[in-house]
DNA sequence: GCCAACGTTGGC
DNA sequence: GCCAACGTTGGC
């Protein structure tokens, strides 16, 4: 079972949005970097939610995938801001993962902390600049991030 | 609101 | 195929 770490800013979807609807499809990522993560994702893997362009941001809390390999919908909607005119049906580009809701952290590990705690290479969410919005999170880093956060790994 | 970082686009 | 211009992310 292997650990990620996504970013939302809570604006436009939040760990509050997903405990309310339980499940969510991650849609919208338009980077091919973030896409291979995605797509290596096992069911079951674990991801911490982040929330960024928040003051401050951090991890707020924990999610697991429960379905892998999803064809993001999004690509093809003329109507939405992820539409991608060179996807087709036949030749989707996105893909992506279902995610259901874990648990909310008794308290936010801050980025402050995360840099205080970890290097960019064990973690790369605190490399000043970075704009992943997927990335992984080797297991022992995750399981430290979930002490801090007085989870029980 | 500023701007560093960096991915993408498009002219050549 | 290079690289300047541009756009976006996201911390501060």
């Amino acid at each position: 079972m292997a650990y990620w770490l996504l970013k939302s800013e809570p604006t436009v979807y939040s760990l509050a949005d997903l405990q309310r609807d339980g499940e969510t499809l991650w849609d919208g990522v338009r980077n091919y970097q973030a896409r291979n993560y995605l797509q290596a994702m096992q069911i079951d893997d674990q991801a911490f939610f982040y929330h960024s362009n928040t003051q401050p941001p951090g991890a707020v809390g924990l999610m697991q995938v429960v379905a892998t390999q999803v064809v993001d919908p999004t690509q093809f909607r003329v109507d939405s801001p992820y539409f991608d005119a060179k996807a087709t049906e036949e030749h989707p580009r996105w893909w992506t993962v279902k995610l259901k809701f874990l648990e909310c952290f008794p308290q936010m590990v801050t980025l402050d902390q995360l840099k205080q705690t970890f290097t960019d290479t064990e973690l790369a969410v605190v490399r000043r600049g970075n704009r992943l919005s997927v990335m992984p999170v080797p297991d022992p880093v995750a399981q430290q991030i979930l002490s801090m956060a007085q989870v029980r790994a």
